[in-house]
DNA sequence: CCAATTTTGTACTGATTGGTTCATAATTAG
DNA sequence: CTAATTATGAACCAATCAGTACAAAATTGG
């Protein structure tokens, strides 16, 4: 045993995730992930590898995040459906409220990264996927409440559901307006809904 | 009057488009701009100002052309509403053949470029904005011609497929599987047609 | 054919990039 | 207290970046 390590891995991570996300990949330098983790270069190297690899870091710990955010908005809601509304609205006040712009860090890796990086690109069909099996697994619970039709595709759903939020969270990059998006999210919802 | 220009603009702007389609903004290099367009540094410069410009020409052209393609797909079909359909299938198809994994040039630029660059993301809304109202345009006619209820709001169903085609290309970007997509379009035209 | 004008290619600039090296500081086991 | 081990921070590296300067080539009107 030596010298043990002085920064807390969880915190430096978050702190990593809040500079991607604040200037994506490539436009987030070394010196600017020093400076957010407030670690040097060889600490951060030691801990975690190269760039990339930090980057793959962060991305786990925002999907597991992501999850747990809509089973959250799941569980302190009445119905699932109506868990999964919850969960579209808690996204919007996000998208309006939030320090701006930064969209959400999956699709963002995906918008990024997938095509040059066709390894990234896996890691994020595997992100996409889990989301949408989280998204599944609500809408069956649905189907079981006899909130949707006996026959409703929950599949289908739940990738619409995934793809339609993305979407939502790309325009809302460009033009994080309150009503716009409801709007959006109203028709989007409806298709679930009914 | 002197020595005029030796290479076509509309041609240069098409082979930067490609060049800025497959790597994105920051990734692309003047020089990789230059061996794209076979221009050297002087003459891009002197015909299209700096990268950042450059590129605003691109995404202008690819907006025309994008409504284009729209307004194309529904002229060659029977009704509006089988026209989106059929321009829908028409992206898929980009998708799933394509170069690959480029996804829509508007989309990639809001994704990359509106969170730092505020200029940039009241361009990407303005693009935004013309593709929905090419889509609400058709929309009006098809309710006119009873393929919808006369009470639809084709103003909210505009701003949806507009959403949710960037979802879609997004989710393709990492995905780009047939299946997969049309899964996602038919519950998101089931939502228009019905 | 000449002077004026513009395009074009090359070479260059200063800044920034991701990544590495290495001496120093800190900590532990014995 | 000492030797071994590890974290740390600063200096350093080659490569690449966007953008510029400038001289040479090309084309025009007269």
């Amino acid at each position: 045993m030596a010298r043990p390590r002085e920064f807390d891995l969880d915190t430096t991570l978050e702190r990593a995730m809040q500079a991607f996300w604040a200037k994506g990949y490539e436009a987030t330098s070394l010196d600017d992930l020093c400076s957010a983790t407030k670690l040097g270069r060889s600490s951060l190297y030691a801990a975690f590898g190269d760039k990339r690899n930090l980057y793959l870091s962060v991305l786990d710990r925002y999907e597991s995040a992501a999850v747990g955010r809509i089973l959250s908005a799941v569980a302190q809601s009445k119905s699932p459906l109506k868990g999964i509304r919850i969960f579209v609205d808690h996204i919007i006040e996000n998208i309006v409220a939030g320090p701006g712009r930064r969209g959400c860090f999956i699709g963002n890796c995906a918008a990024e990264l997938a095509r040059m990086d066709r390894p990234m690109a896996a890691r994020v069909r595997q992100s996409m996927a889990r989301v949408q099996q989280t998204f599944r697994d609500v809408l069956i619970r649905a189907r079981d409440a006899d909130e949707l039709p006996p026959d409703a595709d929950t599949d289908a759903l739940a990738m619409f559901l995934m793809s339609g939020i993305q979407g939502l969270r790309l325009v809302g990059k460009a033009n994080p307006d309150r009503d716009t998006l409801r709007q959006i999210a109203t028709v989007m919802l409806r298709c679930i809904d009914r």
